[in-house]
RNA sequence: GCGGGUGUAACUCAAUGGUAGAGUACCAGCCUUCCAAGCUGGCAGUGUGGGUUCGAUUCCCAUCACCCGCUCCA
């Protein structure tokens, strides 16, 4: 697919989400928010019946897995011992030269008066930079076709990722974590009056910086950028509450925050976010038997709601981009319209977290075996999964276009949201085929029948029979029940499938159990 | 956050330094017996804030949002 086709398809997603009010962008009317996004009447729907379907496989169909709810502001020790509060401050560098921004500790090391060439794209652009360094660097360096000479490595010991480049801006310390405050008083309100008293007197960079967080941290809270930690932290609580005995699970779905550098594609990655996570409990040395069995576990999973189970596959971590924390880590990845990319990590965390917070807490984070009376800290297996990102593929996997006849018998275009049933908004549309003789009244009384069974069904009567079935296709209710004139005759009404458009003529009393029965398979 | 691009109605697109139009969509009514029908009427817009100007949607500046590249990540 070229790149045109790609921008063209995430389009489509977006507008149709938009238009049919599954995800309109945050805010909209002030002129919106970055990267922030609701979810509206069917995207709450698709979204819920996504989570719900995760829960039911996680928690209802296992005997050793266990849910959680856990707050969102957490003790901010949790993030200390967690190493987020490290590991999210990330110190960027912008290079003078080429204007990449990076991060400092992933960049080329050298030793301080190192020769280094610098190294830009074409002649041009090296002309430029050798007239900025002259200009503004005051240094006399040589320019040999594309790249500059003579340039030697500073004392911070590293370049330019991208171009070699000695000449950095500061590093600058970019926190991840959203921050917010807790307490009755504005703690800015301590800061003014520091200021007011001259306590900052004489103060720089670094120092004054430290000075300020001295008054900020008391109040300091975080917006937790994961949801794993609370399994962790509340590992005792919930073995001994509910007597788990390993292996065993603690899932939790909810939302996550993170202050991204960038986001994109649409609610792909956002600052706000919502997880699916699943922090697994076991004997270390079963860890990598268990880390197999939730990959095949959580592809099933992927599988099951997928028209094209294709785009969905595995990419393990090379041992160099594997988190701190990680011993072993598979990500599953979806093709989206812009490629591969991350829907879900797996992750062998080993005992990192147990331990790090039994060290921070003082308090015992391990497992005591009932049997051989061993105390040790259990190894963690973690699916986590982004279900807002599950959204975006699975609407994509969903959405297509096929062509059916009109009422001239001439082929149209109809666009369709191929979505599994039970994860689709709307079980089934009740559409009065006309606004009189008793049709609306009756479609009315069929709906309600889905209602009491517990089925979310629609009842439609605005526009044209035709209009209303091709809306339906869009938003993907995989059937369409239709009253018309027999219907107040005999009680039969004709039922419509999203995926074929065949109809079939039924009696009322059978309406209910072909959708349910609909919704229990696969 | 850096670099590049874009910004007119819910959508697709017109026009203009001097009263912003159309199609689709949406709403109401009429008509209609099964796959985006018709008729009538209606709602609705220059992202935001400044500047230049007698007058700015148009020119300039800033800002915000989105898209692309870098980066980061579930």
């Amino acid at each position: 697919m070229d790149t045109a086709l790609e921008e063209k398809r995430l389009q489509e997603i977006t507008a149709l989400c938009k238009n049919r009010g599954f995800i309109f962008q945050s805010s909209e009317i002030y002129g919106g928010l970055r990267s922030a996004y609701d979810y509206g009447p069917l995207g709450v729907e698709l979204k819920r019946n996504i989570i719900n379907e995760w829960w039911r496989d996680m928690v209802y169909s296992r005997q050793n897995v266990v849910g959680l709810d856990a707050s969102i502001i957490m003790h901010p020790k949790v993030w200390e011992a967690s190493g987020h509060r490290a590991g999210f401050a990330d110190p960027l560098v912008d290079c003078l030269i080429c204007k990449e921004r990076f991060r400092a500790d992933k960049a080329p090391k050298k030793i301080a008066g190192e020769a280094v060439t610098i190294q830009l794209a074409d002649k041009g652009k090296a002309k430029e930079a050798l007239d900025f360094i002259e200009k503004n660097l005051s240094l006399q360096l040589t320019r040999n076709k594309k790249n500059i000479e003579g340039a030697v490595a500073s004392e911070r010991g590293y370049v330019c990722l991208n171009c070699n480049s000695p000449f950095l801006s500061e590093e600058r310390q970019f926190n991840l974590m959203f921050r917010s405050f807790m307490g009755p008083v504005d703690p800015m309100e301590e800061v003014a009056n520091a200021v007011e008293n001259g306590n900052f007197e004489g103060l720089k960079g670094k120092d004054l910086r430290q000075a300020m967080e001295k008054i900020l941290n008391p109040s300091t809270v975080f917006l937790r950028p994961e949801t794993a930690q609370a399994m962790f932290v509340q590992f005792n609580n919930i073995q001994r509450s509910m007597s788990l005995k390993l292996p065993f699970g603690i899932a939790q779905a909810g939302k996550s925050f993170r202050n991204e550098i960038t986001t994109r594609y649409f609610i792909f990655r956002s600052c706000e976010f919502e997880q699916m996570e699943m922090e697994f409990f076991c004997h270390p040395d079963e860890d990598d038997q268990w880390l197999d069995f939730w990959k095949k576990e959580r592809m099933n999973w992927w599988h099951r709601y997928a028209n094209k189970p294709e785009n969905f596959k595995f990419r393990q971590h090379s041992p160099d981009e594997l988190a701190h924390y990680s011993k072993d880590c598979y990500d599953v990845e979806y093709k989206f319209p812009w490629g591969w990319d991350e829907l879900e990590g797996i992750a062998n965390r080993t005992n990192y977290d147990l331990k790090k917070h039994e060290e921070a807490s003082g308090k015992r984070l391990q497992y005591r075996d009932p049997e051989s009376g061993e105390m040790y800290f259990p190894h963690v297996i973690e699916p986590a999964a982004g279900a807002t990102r599950a959204v975006l593929a699975y609407l994509d996997d969903a959405l297509d276009q096929d062509e059916i006849p009109d009422s001239k018998g001439e082929l149209q275009k109809r666009t369709v949201l191929r979505l599994h049933p039970r994860l689709a908004p709307y079980k089934v549309a009740i559409l009065p085929l006309l606004r009189k003789e008793g049709m609306p009244e009756k479609a009315s009384q069929v709906a309600d029948q889905f209602f009491q069974a517990g089925i979310n069904a629609r009842y439609d009567e605005v526009n044209a029979i035709g209009k209303r079935y091709r809306r339906h296709d869009e938003i993907g209710t995989p059937y369409c029940i239709t009253i018309d004139q027999d219907t107040i005759e005999d009680n039969t009404v004709t039922i419509r499938d999203r995926d074929t458009t065949k109809q079939e003529r039924i009696s009322i009393e059978e309406a209910v159990d072909i959708v349910k029965n609909r919704l229990a398979e696969g």
